[in-house]
This record gives C-alpha cells, structure tokens and sequence, in this order.
DNA sequence: GAGATAACCATACATCGGTATGATTATCGG
DNA sequence: CCGATAATCATACCGATGTATGGTTATCTC
C-alpha cells in the first residue's frame, strides 16, 4: 500500500493519493485501506515513514559495501550523498515523493518530527565520517564534524533540487560534492590505499 | 489578493488557500476573485510569481545598499545570501509559502517554470559578483564563477530547510554560510577596504 | 466444527471546493 | 446624462473526497 501511495505521488502529486486512487492503485478496496489505516493521515504517515526508513537503509548498505570494499572515507561518502540526488528515474520519483511530505511537515507535526528525525540520521553518520576520518588521517583535526555533516547534507540538499529542476546539471553537482568532500577530507587513509 | 494567499498558505498550508477563504481573507466576494483569475492556478501563479518577484527585489536593495556603503562583495553576498534564510518570523512564513509553491511546481509546469527562473536569476547574480571579485582582487583568479555560485545558492537552499526545521541552528547556518564565503572569497578588495 | 478474529468489500453520507451564472452597482468618457 | 465597461456580489451546481456503516468471506483457535 506504501508503495501505492508513492506511485501516485511520484507520478500525479501528493492530492493524488486519495483513498480511492490508493486502494485502486493497490488493488484493493477502499474498506480495506480504512481498516489497515484509521485515517488518511495514518495512511501517509506510514508512507513517508516507509520511504525514509528505505532511504536509510540504502544509504547504510551503501556504507557497508564501501568499507567492505576497503574504499576511503570520502569515496563511500561521495558514493553515498550522491545516492541521495534524483540522479534517475527511480530517484526522480523518489525525490517528488520526498518533497511533497517535506512540504506537508510544515503543517503536518508528525510527519515534521520524520523529516527531521532522517536529517538528524544523516547528519549524525556524515558527521560519523568526518570523524572517522579524523583518526585515520583523511581529515584535518581541527575540522568540526557536525559543522561540516551540516554543510554537506544542506548542500546535497540543494543539490538535489537543483538537479531535480534542470537534470542537464547532474554531472556539475556531482563535481561540486566531489570537490566539497575533497576539501573536507583532503588526507589519504593510513588504514587503506 | 496575492498577500491573501500569502497569509493563507504561510499559516495553514497551500490547501488552506481555497477560493472561498482568499475571497474571505481578502475581505472580497468569491465572484471578485473569479473576476480577476479566471481560475485557482491563475491566482496561485499570480500569488507565486509575486512572492519570488519581492524576493528578488528584496536581495537587490540589499546589494544596492551595500555597494552604496562601499562594502566588500564579500559582505554584500553574505548579507543576500543570509536574506534567504527564515531567521525571523516573516521570512519563516515566505520559506513556508516558498516551499509549498516549490512542491506544486512539481507538478504544474508554469510553476516550474518560475521556480527554476528565480533560481537561474539568483544564481546569475551570485556568479556574477564572484566574477567580480576577480577583477577586485577577492576571488582566486582559478575560481569558476558558475560552479561556485551553482553550489552557494545550493548551500543556502539547503541551510533555509534546515533553520526552518530547527530554528536553534540559526547561528550555524550563519557560521557555515559566512566560513564558506570566506573561502570562496578570501582576498581583500582593491577598491575598498 | 463452532466461534472469534481478521480480511475484505460495496455503498451511503455529509462536506467542501472550483466553477458557472445572472444580477446589481459603481465609474467614467462623450 | 447615458451608455459602456469594470467592479462586485449571492448563489446554484457538480464532482470529488474522507469517513461511517453494515455486511460477507476467509483464517485460525479451541
């Protein structure tokens, strides 16, 4: 049903998932969706909560193959803020779906408390980076972790509006985050090559 | 009218800004509305259009008023660029009326349209003062203008979500803000002090 | 296998939103 | 002053939407 739910925002916006349209996009019956969720709101809630929680996920996987794979701490972070741009079609939708609940957490409590619980996730992590990367001498001491977490993650932010709006600019935004991180962790890991 | 969907939209969301309620919070029958658009999309076109105009010109008086005080680019960007962020309530209710347009231009392509010209507008100019600051001596010479202006206005669009979010983060967003001009604009300018 | 719980559906209802219509009043040029 | 144009309003209409209701079928427990 979640997923009903971010095709119809992917492909119509957020006032096309309506109860009817989701349950048609579903296959199910209008009653069903009613007795799964109290009320549209839960229903929306549950989605969005769906769809940040995926995006994590990814962006965890991302980061366990990266290490796996004994990259340094600033490819797999590359690899993974540019896992958050609408860089295809699958992430174009994601990033419509995305927005519409960003937008509806400006008058929706809940739903703000997801979005600003997924940025406080990402943050964290990018800020866990930036001091990994402190011991194992990919970035300079005295760089502040959460000051650089805040400035990375509000420039992929952008970013990814910017490439959502005009998507002849991906490779641009991809190389100012490369070059951002480069700045950031400027160091060659003493741990890998 | 346009202050009417302004004020609907900044305290209870785009949806709150139906034809009735604009009609009532403009102190207007429903029928005058009609008179002036023929439709709701040509009303919020109208809305938006007027919201991004006034934020243009807001940043240009801005500018005018440092270049009349004889700052440095600089500093004139830093005071811009800040404008853009909700750090008082009136500019938190434009980011909310602001957002809420961004997301239904998702979907309407005549919003698009504005969206994506008020952004190449603000990145123009941005570009344009680190071109500046070539010739007065404040930028390294090998800075690309358009890739640093590409990346400024992304920082700011990213750091505006942010403060909104969590407003007690205001004062970093001005730290990263300002570090990140400093770097892109290190030298001192030739002209004034 | 009986009964309870969950899955599932069709439909009715009340509300609300955008638009259409027709009329009434003001403004103003000639 | 008068005809036309603009301003302004009240209301009717249709479609859509969220939700409530009542019922039917499946599933599983004892």
């Amino acid at each position: 049903m979640a997923a009903a739910v971010h095709r119809l925002i992917a492909h119509d916006g957020l006032d096309a998932a309506t109860m009817s349209a989701v349950a048609r996009e579903a296959g199910f019956s209008v009653g069903l969706v009613q007795h799964y969720f109290a009320s549209k709101d839960d229903l929306l809630l549950f989605a969005y909560e769906r769809l940040t929680a995926d995006l994590l996920t990814r962006v965890a996987a991302r980061t366990a193959d990266g290490e796996a794979a004994g990259h340094s701490i600033r490819a797999i972070m590359l690899d993974c803020l540019a896992e958050l741009l609408p860089l295809d079609p699958a992430r174009r939708g994601e990033h419509r779906v995305s927005r519409a609940f960003q937008a509806r957490a400006m008058d929706n409590p809940t739903a703000a408390e997801v979005a600003a619980a997924t940025a406080a996730v990402l943050r964290t992590r990018v800020a866990q980076g930036i001091a990994n990367g402190k011991e194992c001498g990919e970035t300079d001491p005295t760089t502040d972790p959460d000051l650089a977490a805040t400035e990375l993650t509000a420039l992929v932010d952008g970013l990814a509006d910017l490439v959502y709006r005009d998507p002849t600019r991906a490779t641009t935004a991809g190389a100012i985050l490369a070059t951002r991180l480069a700045e950031l962790l400027p160091g060659r890991c003493r741990h890998y090559d």
